[in-house]
RNA sequence: GCGCCCGUAGCUCAGGGGAUAGAGCAACGGACUUCUAAUCCGUCGGUCGCAGGUUCGAAUCCUGCCGGGCGUGCCA
């Protein structure tokens, strides 16, 4: 029985270790506990610590040898809350949790927060806003548009797991010249039949022949252009079309969210600001930001070391940048948000750059709290993926087949599996999602079915599955592992461990690694990453299986079997809390 | 042309200025009478694109070059 240790707090795991070195560090090295925060680091062994501070920026400071320096301040520092022994190792000053303590604070912890745990209260009272997804409306939906929504949509829960508000915002692109061309190309050559059965497929079709066609037939590009001014002045047969459009291909967006587990506050595209854009571009002009330049507006940006850019046609449309002016500026009258994320390809980070500077020389304060939050590019081996050129790979099959493929899988390894339809979407869904985000967004990537469809490896699949085991196992010590089931038990105190538990390296292993839950949030938020939560869960995952294979469960005796139970609890809530801030289900059973 | 991004094992990728650069896949060899073998253990595999520089210390920061990607005023 170890509550004596978790006196006060004692949320956050290792976390929380953390702070403890780093206030108890700070004062004895004349840093700031900041400062002694960014030269803390995690050591890449094990038996080095949980935590090395390295002595080398001292040694100037200090006149002594960075060894002697680690050597005195060893022996400075005694044992409080978490920290154990704290030794010296040549420069290095090596920091170890006293695990008995860290044992019965974080599985305490978790398994009375269960559903929450992990989860930081750092951001509240503050609110974030992320623009995410943004598919362009009677287009479909392809693979392109995966990576900004699952990659927003899990910074979105993130930033709610630090405590923040959080707004997701689906900017549709609904509006622009490509209504001129469908529309064109609808009076050409639609069917309204055809429509009806297949909306954006066959919105799809038409628009790849408008490009098609236009290559021969340049007048259609005049006459998409003129469609498109009827639609700006409001003219009602246009509008009438449009808005059939929207809601057709709205429709069918909000089902393939549904079926992916994604959801927006608001959806509000580019059409939704349509009556501020006189108002901006007026702005602009008071700030005298806006010079006419062969007809249209222009603004100039050249003394900031940006090209310049245009802000309104000479035809007088508006432009993207208007839009989004126009935007950042409504989002922030209405929400007063402390930061405003926009989850879009790395190919408009001058756009934002723009846009950003913008908003400052029209004297923003808030306009340092826009980020842009740019990914690589899916491409195929042969290149570009272009929507014009016809060449996409539909989202909706991707899904189907990674879930197919699940399904298959189910059946032969599991065949007595009650409910093989949802573990098949929660196996085959996660496999897509995971796959994008566990790469670092920045990077391109090439779309391949033969790695979509691999299972095997640092996947989803193995962490659900590492998920689904624990499950098995607690199913048979006769615990409940269903949701809400987080808290079968009472934490009577013979489950608390004791000092002799957890005394095996795998055992020990997977304790620290799960303790360090919050740390990974905290830093996959901050870093804007979600990418580095899919690997510390496919460590944890890992480690989970060693674990399996070296200390069995239910066999063990009773204490041990006790210990172990809790533990995989434990872990089972980091795995499946995790998944879920990436977006992934986490079934019990696969 | 100019600007931004990327370059790590055969392939796909981790790597927080720090200790001996790590995983997965592929290949080969082991482990299911035992909590789900979608697992685990082992072997093989490296001029961290190249050349300089900064630093006590560079895969990581700076400069140049090479290769690839993206962008570069009337698309978004």
């Amino acid at each position: 029985m170890l509550t004596k240790y978790c006196t006060k707090g004692c949320d956050a795991g290792l976390l929380r270790l953390k702070e403890e070195i780093v206030s108890t560090l700070a004062p004895l090295v004349g840093m700031t506990t900041t400062e002694v925060e960014s030269y803390l680091e995690i050591p890449p062994d094990p038996d080095m610590g949980e935590y090395a501070f390295p002595c080398f920026v001292l040694s100037r400071r200090l006149k002594k040898s960075p060894k002697d320096i680690s050597a005195d301040l060893a022996r400075q520092i005694k044992p409080v809350g978490l920290l154990g022994k704290t030794l010296s190792s040549g420069p290095y000053l090596n920091f170890y949790v006293h695990r008995p303590a860290l044992a019965a604070a974080v599985l305490g912890e978790a398994l009375g927060k269960g559903q929450s745990y992990g989860f930081l209260s750092e951001g509240e009272g503050q609110t974030v806003l992320i623009d995410y997804s943004a598919p362009n409306i009677a287009k479909p939906f392809g693979v392109g548009h995966l990576r900004s929504t699952v990659i927003g949509s899990s910074l979105y829960r993130l930033y709610g797991a630090l405590g923040y508000r959080v707004v997701g915002i689906n900017h549709l692109g609904d509006w622009g010249t490509q209504f001129g061309k469908l529309i064109t190309a609808f009076r050409h050559w639609g069917e309204e039949a055809l429509l009806e059965k297949d909306p954006v497929q066959y919105l799809f079709q038409l628009y790849v022949r408008f490009h098609k066609e236009a290559e021969t037939n340049p007048e259609l590009d005049d006459e998409a252009r003129q469609r498109f001014r009827q639609l700006e002045k409001g003219d009602a047969e246009a509008v009438r079309i449009w808005e059939h459009f929207r809601e057709l291909s709205l429709e069918e967006f909000r089902r393939l969210y549904d079926f992916m587990g994604i959801s927006f506050d608001l959806y509000q595209g580019e059409s939704f600001y349509n009556d501020m854009l006189a108002g901006t571009i007026e702005l602009a002009r008071e700030k005298g930001l806006a010079k006419e330049s062969e007809g249209a507006l222009v603004a100039d940006l050249e003394p900031y070391g940006l090209p310049s850019c245009l802000l309104q046609k000479k035809d007088g449309a508006a432009l993207y940048i208007t839009r989004d002016l126009s935007a950042a500026i409504y989002r922030y009258e209405k929400y007063r948000f402390s930061k405003l994320l926009y989850v879009v390809g790395s190919e408009q980070t001058l756009h934002f750059k723009q846009l950003f500077k913008i908003l400052e020389l029209m004297g923003f304060p808030w306009a340092k709290d826009c980020l842009h939050v740019p990914f690589g590019l899916i491409r195929f081996k042969e290149g570009r993926m272009s929507t014009r050129e016809g060449n996409v790979i539909f989202l909706e099959d991707v899904l189907d087949r990674s879930i197919g493929l699940a399904g298959s899988i189910i059946q032969e390894k599991n065949p007595d599996l009650k409910d093989k339809q949802t573990a098949a979407h929660a196996v085959g869904l996660g496999a897509v999602i995971f796959g994008d985000l566990v790469n670092d967004r920045i990077k391109d990537v090439e779309f391949d079915w033969d790695s979509v469809l691999d299972f095997s490896g640092e996947t989803a699949p193995y962490v659900q599955y590492a998920h689904a085991r624990i499950c098995s196992i607690l199913r048979r010590a006769g615990r409940d592992p269903s949701p809400g089931g987080d808290l079968p038990q009472k934490e009577e105190p013979t489950f608390l461990p004791s000092e002799g538990d957890f005394a095996e390296p795998e055992e020990q292993q997977l304790l620290i690694t799960m303790s360090r839950f919050s740390e990974q949030i905290k830093r996959a938020a901050v870093e804007l990453k979600p990418s580095m939560l899919a690997h510390y869960l496919i460590n944890l995952a890992r480690d989970f299986n060693k674990f399996y294979h070296a200390c069995p469960v239910l066999t063990a005796d009773e204490e041990s079997k006790n210990a172990r139970l809790m533990l995989i609890q434990g872990v089972r809530i980091v795995l499946r809390n995790g998944l879920g801030l990436l977006g992934i289900p986490a079934p019990e059973e696969m």
